[in-house]
DNA sequence: TTATTATTGTGATGTTTGTCACATAGAAAC
DNA sequence: GTTTCTATGTGACAAACATCACAATAATAA
């Protein structure tokens, strides 16, 4: 498990066994159940994860019921709900299994030590928060340049196995239309 | 000019003010005219900026010559084409000025010295791109949970000024709709 | 000033999409 | 193995929206 992490953060930067030894010891490990919750909405959000293997979704109920897909985090991934991890506030989103899943989870207070104690980390959190921000500018675009049907044919380009493993109905939210229309779509 | 700089970074980390001066020596001050371009969509991004007054937008102009506000800029913001500037690739978003602007820019060299030099800014650009990260994920929500109408009373109820300072067009083009649609729903 | 351009509103019309309804196939539970 | 729930497709209809067209006003340039 451990391999997982250290050849992702490794892409980044190069890191000794002692370093990574080191960086390692700020998270926890954890397995999780289909359907399981990391982060409920409205909790407070305890930690960041990292996705070893399976599948997580992140998604925002609204006032009337709806559920909304803000993300989908698949292995090699890292997620939570960000603006309320930062700022330890309560979740604004929920964070639920697709799938079984493992995952290294960090704390807000060992994420700040890790940070304060090894700059080379915080320099990888600076780069994935940027390429984090690129992703939903680019999410931002495709909603502003495209329809439906080029927003889904993008997806199924970039992600293919995310049409294996998730339902129609959660592509729909994702995607900001109905169900119906998506599978109208296909046909 | 520079007051409106320390006041902004001081807001996340206190600095002194050698300090301060050691990280304005690595900005150049630039005033630009309505219309001008501070970053050309194709061409390289030799800047990341801080709009110390006026208005920027940036856009995408799609294959159709149809132009997509991805955001505005105002007072007090950090700007650029983020990805192509920490890639050093070429620009896929114009930046251009809506009013007369008056910006701190700093170049990709300075910006990572500044980073290795002085980690204290090391850590308010991570700060900042979380916050960016933030702000994109706030407007994909606003995309998948909000119809027309209720977005664009978000962004007014955010941003007032912004509604006094842009044409609708632009407004149009930020939600994502036409000018026709935007229009009628203020009526 | 006068000419030109940019901005905004609004009508008419066709397309896209959401919603409600019902049907079927498959997965999971018992 | 039977029941129950989930996922998916599809028809009908109404709502939301884009597009084209034209007009009026405001801003800018010559």
């Amino acid at each position: 498990m451990k391999e997982k992490l250290k050849e992702h953060i490794e892409k980044l930067i190069p890191l000794t066994d002692d370093e990574f030894e080191f960086i390692v010891s700020h998270f926890s490990f954890e397995t999780h159940k289909k359907n399981d919750f990391l982060i409920k909405q409205g909790k407070n959000v305890e930690h960041c994860y990292f996705v070893v293997s399976g599948l997580l979704k992140l998604v925002y109920d609204d006032a009337i019921g709806k559920q909304h897909i803000v993300s989908f985090a698949m292995e090699d991934w890292w997620e939570s709900d960000f603006p309320a991890f930062f700022k330890q506030t309560k979740a604004k989103m929920s964070l639920q299994c697709i799938e079984n899943t493992k995952v290294f989870a960090i704390s807000f207070k060992n994420y700040q030590n890790l940070c304060v104690d090894f700059q080379k980390m915080e320099r990888f959190f600076l780069k994935k928060s940027n390429s984090g921000h690129t992703a939903s500018q680019n999410r931002i675009l495709s909603f502003l340049t495209s329809n439906t049907k080029e927003r889904y044919e993008q997806l199924l380009k970039q992600h293919p196995l995310l049409f294996q493993r998730v339902p129609k109905t959660l592509l729909a939210s994702y995607l900001g239309v109905s169900r119906e229309t998506l599978s109208r779509l296909s046909s």
